[in-house]
DNA sequence: GCATGATCATGC
DNA sequence: GCATGATCATGC
């Protein structure tokens, strides 16, 4: 096994430490005990992983899993996410601590046990397989660090406190996790009939044991935004450019057909009827199986696949649809049309083999030249003028070099109402298949 | 063969 | 429920 120090008294080393789990399992980075390998789904991870992997025996008491970390401690949590839609979502609350309800009417929220020990805590997420013994299910996330008096400290502490003066109230017997918003008291103990009810202060009557929790739904909010800031799909470093890094992901893509593709990025065509299955493919490319490139998306940069036939692009590009009432009173440089051909474009282009099977071509960034876009002016003001006239002869292929107007709709029955008080399809402009062809060929 | 009209599944 | 990213289907 590789040597692996940390610092027990500092959060960074514990932090960094952690990270080595990313995309491994426990059983990969350490050498675990014969009797716990063989015994399948047995143990608790986050047991396991403090002993064997962090190689540190948590107190047994009220104070975090390291107490001398940092200011005031750090307690590691190990929880499970499972995978919906594409989305990494909590697989169940996240348990903090037992609520010790004698205890919790002589705190205030400042010295309460919950904050004492969950003040500040590093969460580690797992893949949760039911079929997969817990020592070989993989850390799919970087671990979260999550400071609770910097994170929704006011909602927590209203629910806290709602929790607490029920408590005090003598009603621990009626609490209940819809009582609150965050923070949750959920029901942990063994139950069942045979569960002793444990005593409360100003009542008689016994109350199940409870355990202050987050909810689902708010670990499912930390998640995604923890995953949105802190999981960049394209690496940049000194010697490497925006445009360069993402090229790169596609390299190794090249030449392969589209079948072989969707299988190495586990996304298969289903239905040959879809039409945007090549464009879902360049996304989950980029985006290392998802479908979402964030760092695309806060350049503006748009993403195009094209298709190729004996050198011939096979369709022009179409754009989102615009409303006939209201390009008539805008100007060309508030339109969409020109917002979108001002920006920078990533074609990706496919081509057909011997075996008529399209395959990746190659891909590169344009943007579109100062008299292209001059032109695309053009037929967008004839499209103006004649939508307040005729909303049913716009401009046509053949009366432009770089773009038209074309139905964008379901069907001929997708209509919105045009200036003549008529329902006119949804309509939008067209890069002319002539003229991207020279663009691709070129890149 | 190409321009034009028509349409489809998917993801948000 | 509908916009989107496209391709399919025709008719000249």
């Amino acid at each position: 096994m590789k040597e692996m120090f940390y610092d027990k008294t500092s959060v960074d080393s514990i932090i960094s430490h952690a990270k080595k789990l990313t995309g491994k399992t426990l059983e990969e980075l350490t050498d675990l005990p014969p009797n716990i390998i063989n015994v399948n789904n047995r143990g608790d991870l986050g047991t396991l992983i403090e002993l064997y992997f962090f190689k540190h025996k948590p107190p047994n008491n009220h104070n975090p899993d390291f107490p001398e970390a940092g200011k005031s401690g750090l307690e590691l949590k190990t929880t499970g996410v499972k995978k919906v839609n594409d989305e990494f979502r909590a697989k169940e609350r996240l348990v903090l601590t037992m609520i010790d309800y004698n205890n919790i009417i002589k705190e205030n929220w400042r010295d309460s046990n919950l904050l004492r020990k969950c003040g500040l805590m590093l969460i580690l997420f797992y893949l949760y397989s039911k079929e997969i013994p817990v020592h070989q299910r993989k850390f799919v996330i970087e671990p979260l660090l999550y400071n609770l008096l910097e994170t929704d400290e006011k909602i927590i502490r209203k629910d806290w406190e709602f929790i607490r003066n029920k408590i005090e109230q003598g009603k621990a017997h009626e609490l209940s996790e819809g009582d609150t918003l965050y923070l949750g008291a959920c029901r942990k103990g063994s139950g069942g009939e045979k569960e002793k009810l444990r005593e409360q202060p100003n009542s008689t009557v016994g109350a199940k044991s409870r355990a202050f929790s987050f909810k689902p739904e708010y670990l499912n909010s930390l998640l995604s935004s923890h995953l949105s800031d802190l999981e960049p799909t394209i690496i940049l470093s000194d010697d490497i450019t925006f445009e360069q890094a993402t090229l790169n992901k596609f390299k190794l893509y090249l030449g392969k057909t589209i079948y072989q593709i969707g299988q190495e990025v586990g996304y298969e065509k289903v239905n040959p009827k879809q039409k945007s299955y090549e464009a879902e493919l360049a996304k989950r490319i980029i985006s290392n199986g998802k479908t979402k490139v964030p760092e695309l998306d806060k350049a503006g940069i748009i993403i195009k696949t094209v298709r190729l036939k004996k050198g011939k692009l096979r369709e022009s590009v179409s754009f989102p649809y615009f409303k006939y009432l209201e390009i008539i009173n805008e100007d060309w440089e508030d339109s969409v049309f020109f917002e979108k051909i001002e920006r920078k474009f990533l074609w990706v282009v496919l081509d057909t083999n011997e075996n008529q099977e399209y395959y990746l071509k190659k891909v590169g960034y344009w943007n579109m030249p100062y008299k292209d876009r001059v032109e695309a002016e053009k037929v967008w003001m004839e499209t103006k003028r004649k939508v307040a006239i005729d909303a049913r002869n716009l401009p046509k292929e053949s009366e432009s070099r770089v773009a038209h107007v074309r139905p964008h709709a379901a069907n001929k029955h997708d209509t919105i109402p045009t200036p003549q008080g008529t329902n006119e399809v949804k309509k939008c402009f067209w890069l002319n298949k002539g003229y991207i062809e020279s663009v691709v060929n070129s890149l």
